[in-house]
DNA sequence: TATAAGACCTCACGTAACTGGAGGTTCAAG
DNA sequence: CTTGAACCTCCAGTTACGTGAGGTCTTATA
């Protein structure tokens, strides 16, 4: 009954599952050596073997290199210091895991934006998707300037609220390519610079905004914001938008004195 | 205004924050190639060039190789079929987060274990995570079996449940080393199959372990499913632990009747 | 204007965890 | 004895760069 099973090669890489090449590859980098036949050279596999290849599986499904799974194979007790090295795997994992959920954030609203609106200028789709990939970094940056309340806030929104901006801000791109080159007291101008900062009010509400235009930043500061969420437009058009903003800010001043 | 702002590759590297050598590199690659100075060879980067970049990183985020993302950037329109990539990427996406919650969740089940018993024996830890590691492959096999309600159950069990069950295990297989070679019908052999079996029923619930133990295998199955979750024990051990698992459900059977 | 520091160039190897192929040997069956 | 499958070793390629060698260019200062 205690006959020891012997496998060739293809059958231990049938019974177990992992390829003939990777199992070579273990035995090169002397994680898992098993017998060889002297005169043939053919590698001969026992049972035990099973067991030391559930090992190496095992700690590559934690996550952990070839390399340091030689390490902890070699050690004679496992539960050394494994817990301090599980921990910090864990928190690897962890970020993985948020860098994933973040991609997915960002491919689903790309993909609600093209639903929703057919065909969208890609200077748009892109400064959409870096927007959201930069949020970490943007959200580092408010707390650093003291604008804890307001990061927090804005990873509170939900899914659908970033749904509605994205599609403000695809309204706006459209109207700044079609109205570009007007002056910007011009009605349709304003109306639609009307339209974006309504929205956008609507999503952060008024004392985000306003704490933000508060903000005082040097100029090396605004550098570092274009850097994380690039406009999509051009540097042109850019300068247009911020003057036909500030005349619309200027009107809503008069109106409210 | 206008004036076109040239930046050496050097400066380009610290406005976007992408290495020298990956800007060498996509130059490589055809993917962003700035125009040169043709004496010194230097590269100079414009103002346009930032936007590609852009694109480029933000398709990475996205998850593309850079090669994909070359086909990308030469066709003309990016939305043409980008849907269609988006959602196979998106799928991909969930995979790996499963994979990666799966990671998580075994260290998590391993930690609290080292936590709660301090030691463990190794084969017992590694069985379990491959328990873990396997979870997908076993659903889908009951899936095969028509067992899909007990794979439903099982998927729905919290990780506090699965703890207990590890704990369980854990006893078991300390039983197990202890107890090893005492004739089955020993009273204390007895007891730690009574405490384990009533653990599971506690965890499976009596109706899955029946339903269980009702379907019909076939020699090539069985093979199957111990590949998949392997069993901490000796063949010796495991076959003795049968035995007594046999006996006393025999005791059982005739204490019902 | 000479020189030195620093920025830039190309070339080429190293990484992780394999996969795939070439070219040759061994095994098992007929 | 032959034939085909299974096995062997060695080498190359994969991704997205990092790193370093060895040489050239630019720029600031003496």
């Amino acid at each position: 009954m205690s006959r020891q099973n012997k496998y060739s090669i293809g059958e231990f890489s049938k019974k177990t599952g992992v390829s003939i090449r990777t199992l070579h590859y273990y035995d090169e980098l002397g994680l898992l050596q098993p017998e060889k036949n002297e005169e043939s050279g053919h590698r001969i596999y026992y049972e035990k073997d099973i067991f030391s290849l559930h090992k190496i599986v095992s700690l590559k499904f934690l996550g952990y290199s070839l390399d340091k799974i030689k390490d902890l194979l070699d050690e004679a007790s496992i539960s050394a210091d494994l817990n301090k090295t599980l921990a910090l795997h864990l928190e690897g994992l962890e970020k993985e895991k948020e860098h994933i959920e973040h991609s997915m954030s960002a491919i689903k609203r790309v993909m609600n934006l093209l639903e929703k609106e057919g065909e969208v200028d890609s200077a748009v789709l892109f400064s959409l998707i870096r927007n959201t990939q930069v949020e970490t970094d943007q959200k580092e940056w408010m707390e650093e300037h003291f604008l804890t309340g307001v990061a927090e806030e804005l990873s509170k929104k939900s899914d659908e609220d970033k749904f509605t901006l994205d599609e403000t801000l695809v309204q706006l791109s459209k109207d700044v390519k079609q109205l570009y080159g007007r002056p910007v007291e011009d009605m349709e101008v304003q109306a639609a610079v009307k339209r974006y900062i309504e929205a956008s009010f609507a999503f952060l509400g008024e004392e985000l905004i306003e704490k933000l235009a508060d903000t005082e930043m040097e100029e090396a500061e605004i550098q570092e914001l274009e850097k994380m969420a690039p406009s999509p437009f051009t540097e042109e058009e850019q300068q247009w938008l911020n003057r036909a903003m500030e005349y619309y800010a200027q009107q809503a001043e008069m109106e409210h004195s």
